[in-house]
DNA sequence: GCGCCTCTTGACGGTTTCTTAACGCATGAC
DNA sequence: GTCATGCGTTAAGAAACCGTCAAGAGGCGC
């Protein structure tokens, strides 16, 4: 069953949007505020967030990043504000949709469900990964070693995840590039270099001869476990 | 490189859009009508099409059902309309985001980064060769000699991929060279004798008596597994 | 505002890869 | 036999690439 939440401060709005959508089916929950919505995010583990962007406590910008950090969950946002900046705010910052107040039920539903079709199986996190020296959680973003957890920056995250995704498979320089820092950054490649190294620190037992984190010269990187 | 394909029969805004995607280095390509744009989305193969409703012959509605019967191509839609049951039928046909005219630039922007972060990259090699005394993956680009892995080169790589895609062929010099070092190199056989040996040195396994990296004298290499 | 963390950018040295040249061998023409 | 041409092999210098460090900028939380 499909899972919405629904984060809003006005009560009233958040009741016509559960009845609703429960009435096609999906099961609602909901948050008045945006620290309540990160932590119905990380409990209820939701498929869709639909959110306010003007929040009495966080701005609705933050939430998204924070949410960001960590997945890929489909944000449908809603503003009363008809300025363009927002939304331009809010997509850079990972929202998938973006509706302006008054919006008529059908126009939220149809974009609810567009947004439940796209959340694909390939949005989905890296398997686990272990290994003699250390573990990698890419859901929780948690990696430990030797025992001990290990801070990796999220950046660090992002480039792992693309590498590790498909272990032990070759992945050229500019795809990771790509999808890390976005498209234009194909040729940056000492963003590699730089994250490349700084993994190694964190990960490999002995970071001067690698034995996960494996170059191809003049090609890409791969994940070996 | 992302390629971006936009559908509008206003050349003026064709013009606009063009020069901003190809400023944030997207390769643009255009279509001023539905027929025009199917054609080149089966031709070109865009990784994103920036479509407007109001076309001159198709509705882009039947543009967007006919491109979903055969890919998942991220579409972003634009429209003229201020009706909310367009957006409602251009999402539910599969639609992956929709802009009202007019549009800043810089939300337009936003949401085709964001189509293009979901896009799921993919490419294609020739089929991985399997010998009596090697394999080739080209894809991975992994190669093994008698169970144990063999390191070849990026341009090492490119002449057996040029070799191999048509196995047991014979492949003219000139050809090789240009597919491999570019146009404007099609004389410079040295390269092939030096690559060439490379090669059998690390594949062949009587590099001076060559089984699978085959010369035809005054004409070609040809690959034979 | 302040401190912390992260990202970006530049510089340097070591390594891998590419390019180029030289030489040997075979073949075929004269 | 001698020469010319094309191919195979090797090695050395040039260029590109990679790993590392560190300083500075910017964002975020307090």
């Amino acid at each position: 069953m499909t899972k919405i939440l629904v984060v809003d401060d006005e009560p009233a709005l958040v009741r016509t949007l559960s009845i609703n959508l429960r009435a096609r089916g999906y099961e609602v929950t909901h948050a008045f505020d945006g620290r309540t919505a990160l932590q119905c995010i990380a409990e209820d583990t939701p498929d869709v967030v639909v959110l306010d962007l003007g929040l009495p406590d966080l701005d609705g910008v933050q939430v998204i990043r924070r949410v960001r950090r960590t997945s890929e969950l489909p944000i449908i946002v809603l503003s009363a504000r008809h300025d363009s900046d927002d939304k331009v705010e809010a997509l850079d910052e990972g929202a998938d949709d973006y509706v302006t107040k008054p919006f008529g039920m059908d126009e939220l539903l149809a974009r609810v469900r567009a947004a439940v079709r796209r959340r694909t199986p390939s949005s989905a996190h890296p398997e686990p990964v272990r290994t003699d020296h250390f573990t990698l959680d890419f859901a929780e973003r948690v990696a430990t070693r030797d025992g001990s957890p290990v801070k990796l920056t999220p950046t660090e995250w992002n480039l792992l995840e693309a590498l590790a995704i498909r272990p032990g498979h070759l992945v050229p320089q500019a795809e990771l590039l790509r999808e890390v820092w976005g498209p234009g950054y194909e040729k940056d490649t000492h963003y590699l270099r730089v994250y490349v190294a700084g993994l190694r620190r964190k990960l490999e037992p002995e970071p001067g001869r690698p034995r996960y984190l494996l170059t191809d010269p003049g090609q890409g990187y791969r994940f070996s476990c």
